[in-house]
Order: C-alpha cells, then structure tokens, then sequence
DNA sequence: TTTCCCAAGCTTTTT
DNA sequence: GCTTGGGAAA
C-alpha cells in the first residue's frame, strides 16, 4: 500500500534556528568572513586580528547551517593547530565539530593514499620516512654507487636529500637547482642526478614515502585518476586552508584539486607573516588565488584585538624595512601600554639571569606561567636560558628542539614496530640490523636482498644463506619481530615484547648515558599505550612529532602549566601575555645564512615581525653583547640590524646590571643609563654568529 | 668486512 | 659538542 508523507515546511530565516549569537560576538569583518556565502574566498588576516577565531566560528556556521561535519576539511600547519581548532569550535557546539577532519596537508595526504597507494604502484601499508630516515636512504645508495670517490668533496646525505626535497618543492629539477643555488656541487650534476633518480627507485621498490612524496603522490594520484580525485573532492564540501601564505606549490594544486567538484575554499593567510620561503612556500600563492578560482571573494581582517599599540608600532616600524612593501597597517583596540624593551646584557648568563628573574615577577604578579613565552630563532639559542630555568625551577616546555622520534634510540624501537607493519622498509631492516654485532653495512645489504626478495613469510631463516657470525642473533631478532607481528598482540604487548630485546642493545650502545634514554623509553611506552593500531601510531610519530621536553615536563610538573620556550616559527599562530625574544643579534636573527639567499633578509625580517606580534601585554627583546664560539674565544657581537635607529618612543634601551652597580632594571623603575656602545668589530670581521 | 679510533668539519627554520 | 668520514687493525 503506497502512502505519503507530509513535510512540514522548513522555516523561512534559519538564523532565528542558530545557537550561536554570530552578529554579537564577531565584529562585522568577521562576521562577514563567517557567513559568507559558497565559492571561493580569500581572506587577508593581519597578525592577531582574530584569524583562528574567525575560522573556528565559520566552522560552526557551516555546521550549523546543514553542512555535513565530516565534509569540512580545515587544513592548517600543524596538527596541534586543527586539534586546538576543532576543539574550541566543538565546544561552541556541543560536540559536532568534532566530526569536522582537520590536519596537515601531510595527514590528509596520508588518509588519502592508505586508501588508494595501490593505484600509484604503492602497498596501502608503505612506511614514512622522516628526513633522518631520508638521508640513511641516501647513504646507503651512496655508498653502494662509491661517489666518495673522487678528489673533491661530495655532498654530505643530509644536503643530498635537502637538494632533492628543495628541488621538487619548487617544482624544478634537480640539476637546474644545482646551477642556479648551489654551484659547489656543479661538478657533481651528473653524479647527483643519478642518485636521485635511485633514490625514487628506491623508494617505489620498498614501499617507502617521504614528507614530500606524500604531497606530490596524492597530487598526481588526483591527476591521473580522475575517479579519486572525483571521489574526495566530492567528500570535500568545504575546505577551508589556514596560513595560506606558507603553502608551497604542491600544496596550493592540492587545494585547486580538493576543491576541484564543489568550489567551496575558503584560504586565510598574511602576507607579512610568511617564513617558510626556505621550505618552497610561496606567498605568491595568495595573490594568486583569485587567478586560480574564479569569483573569489577577497575579505579582510584588520582590526587587531591582540597586543597594545606600542607593540604594534613597533611592527609596524620593522616591517617597513622590508624590500618588499607590505601594505600592512595594524591597530590596536588596546591603546595603553608598556613599551617594547631592548635589553642590552653582558653575556648569555646575564640574558638568562634577566629573563629568569622577570619571569618569576611576572608569575608573582599573577600571569600563570603558560601565559609567557620565550622566542629565538634557532633551537640552540636558549641552552644557557634553559640551565637557569632549571636552577630557578621554573618548568618549561621546548617547542621546536629536538623531537622524540628523532632520539636514535627510539627510532631504533620504532624501526622494530615499522617491519611489523611492512616488511619490506628496508630503511627499517637496515637500521635494525646494523645493531646485530658482526652485521655491517655490507651484510646488511645482503641480508635485506634475501628478506624482501624472500617468501610471504619474511621472518623465515631457513634456506637463507648467512654466516654463524651472526645467525644466533638474527635468529633472536626473527623470533622477537615474529612475536609482535602476531595479528593478536595489542601496540602495547608489541613494544613490551621489543624493549626487553632492545635493552641490552641499549646498554651497550650507549653505555655512559643509558639510564636517561632508558627513561625516554618509558615516556615512549606510555605514549604508545594512548593509541590503539600500530599504524596510526606509527604515522602520527611521523607527522606530528612530540617535543622531547613535553613529556618531561608533563612528568614532572602536573601542578603548573609551564612556561613556553619555542623556535619563533613554531610559535606561528599563538599569543601570549609576555614574549621574550633572546639572542637578537645579528647572524643569528637575520641568521648568517639568510645573507646568501635571495630574499633572505626579508624573511628573517618577518620572522622578527611575527615574533613581535605573539606579543599581548609585555615585549622584551634582548641581547648579549659578548658571545663565546670555541674556536674563537669571546667576540663582540652586534643587536639586530632590524632594530637599529628605532626611536626611544618605539623601542625602550634597558640594560642589565648586577645588583649594586646600578639600580635595578627593573619597572617601575626608570631604565638606567646605557652602557657605552661597545666596539663592534667592521661587518668583514664578524663572525656569523 | 667489521669495528674502533681519530681528525675534520659543521652547526636554521619544519612536515 | 656533535656527527661524519677516513684509515688501520682484527
């Protein structure tokens, strides 16, 4: 019996439906960026003017307005970002952003092609080499092919990959990018070529993608498989691309193809903030957007609700030295406020004893210790700020410094987990085997050749020729990784079946200082005990790298959320009521290197720029006027070209002095008079850092 | 072929 | 201060 079904009729205006008050809580640049309609926009976000929270609430808009969650694809720089991101927005709405996929560019490529690598000649199960795992790739073929050989020096495998990487994130090859960049390789073309081309053949044969591969697969897997590209662009009903301006080529095709079936892309970026130049980003990309989709529509966030006005001025001022002109005005909502410091101190031990000291002021004061971060420019930059923080107890995190997966010793457990999951890694194999007393580079070759070219079975020793020198420790080793290979064994009683094999490894390995890496072990198991497939674990190491010094800290102090130490480019994005930013000098901030490339020096000059714009309340740059390089002794170094000649009513000079010799620097108290210049060595003597 | 030892060289920013 | 490469002994 046929029957009908009667709709009642849909109300007229859906924004009486909404539960968000968008109108009231947005200012009208925002609020028109959130409610904008379909088709592409770009939206041009000066620093802190309420980018993140802009996007976050178009997520909820669209969400609220009937879109599908899991058809909102937020593609931002960090995975820390989208997970920051969604978070919030669910919280404005009871939990369905949730469903929202956000990532990397790098994790969404991932999902893509554990679907579809079979079609691009690929196991859905390959492995992802990090930049280390990279260079051992290098290495191996480099040794094998006897490179070294000749009379001049060969690049080192580090360079070698770096050349490939850089090579195609510009979308030019390998032997064009040695001409035109690096000409002390010229006499190596030829040579370096050749290996890259092996190291691509290399890759395919076992199963292997590197950080780039990941882009450019998927890129291509989209161009020659319309069906997929059909498929996910068709899931993607709105996809929405944060910090616009540090996407690279690659990247924006991947957006052009992501949003190939619905049109609906929605980019934010900051021309003025753009600092990834070194990796291939291009920030061309953003005036370039409109000529990529047609109909664009270009918005603008220009009210700033971060930093006080005299930080903003001194924004302002600095990134008017650029060579590039920025069309970039920022103002504030904040007019009062303290002006930004340039703290002049003798040495390291006096920037790390100011910084510590105004800290612990700043805490008494009442900002909570997570509020406060401290910038530079290279990791290495705060090893002196970090014995103090340790002696004044002051607990800390490391953004940007030296990952947990890039630890020898855990890459050494994870490789055991990464033949689990494909057995063909070789990279894997070979860094595993090489543990095995009497197994060398030679042998492990060997060995690799007989394991993947072997039978279904690969931990199978039987038929197998190799030598008593080292079979009782292969057998161990096939024994160990047939056991956590056992389709029952949970992540967690995998790696429990590894560490008690690892740990004389260990031991002998790294004898003096085995017990902290033991430690590093533990951290890594409990770690590995919060996620549930191997693989998921496996790539989340890979592509969202936990900072070492997070999980110490987090093991230490669980009573107080600790202060921020962090590369300024791992600080892109944040805010805080205080930022120092240590080592302003210059080779280090512009750094040495900048010098040589074109555009250098507009980079680090917007690496300035962003770091003074993570700035709420309070900004103190500061500077040590002697530096220390082995090799040379002690050496005048000079502060930051970029802030010379500033105006005293931009930029306050504050020197620091040991108690009794003058006032202390402190506020309120006036800053006390500077000390007599000291004598620069001329631009030809200075050192780079 | 492996392993040990010593000298040389280099040292940014990230997925 | 650390990795990397070369050379020589086992």
């Amino acid at each position: 019996m046929a029957r009908r079904f009667v709709l009642k009729p849909q109300p007229a205006d859906l924004s009486t439906r909404f539960t968000i008050d968008y109108a009231g809580e947005l200012n009208p640049q925002q609020y028109a960026v959130v409610t904008a309609a379909d088709g592409p926009v770009l939206v041009i976000a000066g620093a802190g003017t309420g980018k993140t929270r802009t996007l976050i609430y178009r997520v909820a808009y669209l969400v609220e307005t009937g879109v599908p969650p899991e058809q909102i694809v937020l593609l931002t720089f960090t995975r820390r970002a989208a997970a920051e991101m969604l978070g919030r927005a669910s919280g404005l709405l009871d939990g369905r952003c949730s469903r929202v996929r956000g990532g990397t560019f790098h994790s969404f490529c991932l999902g893509v092609l554990r679907e579809y690598a079979p079609r691009i000649g690929f196991p859905r199960n390959f492995s992802i080499l990090d930049a280390s795992d990279a260079a051992d790739v290098v290495d191996v073929l480099r040794t094998a092919g006897g490179y070294h050989k000749g009379d001049k020096r060969f690049p080192r495998k580090r360079s070698l990959h770096a050349l490939f990487s850089a090579a195609l994130n510009r979308d030019v090859s390998v032997g064009e990018l040695i001409l035109s960049r690096f000409p002390q390789f010229a006499g190596y073309v030829n040579e370096i070529e050749d290996l890259a081309s092996q190291y691509e053949a290399y890759k395919v044969q076992y199963g292997l993608m590197d950080y780039d591969d990941l882009l450019r697969r998927t890129l291509s897997l989209f161009e020659h498989h319309d069906d997929v590209r059909q498929r996910v662009s068709g899931s993607c009903l709105h996809v929405l691309v944060d910090e616009y301006q540090d996407t690279n080529r690659l990247q924006a095709a991947l957006v052009r193809q992501l949003a190939s079936v619905h049109g609906n892309v929605m980019a934010v970026g900051d021309d003025a903030q753009s600092i990834y130049g070194f990796r291939g980003a291009e920030p061309e990309n953003i005036f370039a957007f409109p000529d990529d989709f047609n109909g664009t529509q270009v918005l603008k966030l220009e009210h700033n609700y971060r930093s006080t006005q005299p930080i903003l001025s001194l924004a302002n001022h600095v990134i008017t030295k650029a060579e590039q002109k920025y069309d970039k005005t920022l103002f504030s909502e904040k007019k009062q406020g303290e002006l930004p410091a340039l703290v002049q101190a003798a040495d390291d031990r006096f920037e790390s004893r100011f910084i510590c000291q105004m800290i612990l002021q700043l805490r008494e004061e009442g900002v909570p210790l997570n509020r406060i971060a401290v910038l530079f420019r290279s990791a290495y930059n705060s090893y002196h700020l970090e014995t103090e923080l340790n002696r004044c107890n002051i607990p800390f995190v490391k953004y940007g410094g030296l990952k947990l997966n890039e630890a020898a010793h855990i890459k050494d457990v994870v490789a055991y987990l990464r033949i689990a999951e494909n057995p063909r890694d070789a990279v894997a194999w070979n860094r595993i085997l090489l543990l095995l007393p009497g197994v060398g580079p030679k042998t492990a070759n060997d060995l690799i050749q007989w394991i993947v070219a072997g039978s279904e079975d690969p931990f199978q020793l039987e038929h197998r020729p190799f030598s008593p020198r080292y079979a009782e420790a292969l057998r161990e080793l096939f024994d160990m990784l047939r056991a956590i290979r056992s389709p029952e064994a949970t992540l967690l009683q995998q790696i429990e079946t590894i560490t008690p094999y690892y740990e004389p490894i260990l031991k002998q390995k790294y004898y003096e200082d085995y017990p902290k890496r033991l430690q590093d072990l533990e951290h890594f198991v409990a770690l590995a005990g919060t996620f549930s497939s191997r693989s998921d674990f496996l790539a989340s190491l890979a592509l969202d790298p936990i900072e070492l010094t997070a999980l110490e800290a987090e093991a230490a102090s669980k009573d107080e959320p600790p202060l921020v130490l962090s590369t300024i480019h791992s600080a892109k994005g944040l805010e805080f009521h205080t930022v120092f930013l240590l080592h302003a000098l210059d080779g280090v901030l512009p750094s040495f290197y900048s010098l040589k490339e074109p555009g250098g020096l507009d980079e680090e000059l917007r690496l300035l720029y962003v770091a003074i714009t993570r700035a709420e309340e309070n900004l103190f740059i500061s500077y040590p006027v002697v530096q220390y390089r082995r090799s040379y002794g002690e050496y005048f170094s000079r502060p930051t070209r970029f802030l010379d000649n500033l105006p005293e009513q931009i930029i306050e000079p504050w020197t620091v002095v040991e108690e009794g010799a003058a006032p202390p620097a402190l506020p309120p108290a006036p800053p006390p008079v500077a000390l007599p210049a000291p004598a620069f060595p001329d631009d030809d003597d200075l050192l780079p850092f």
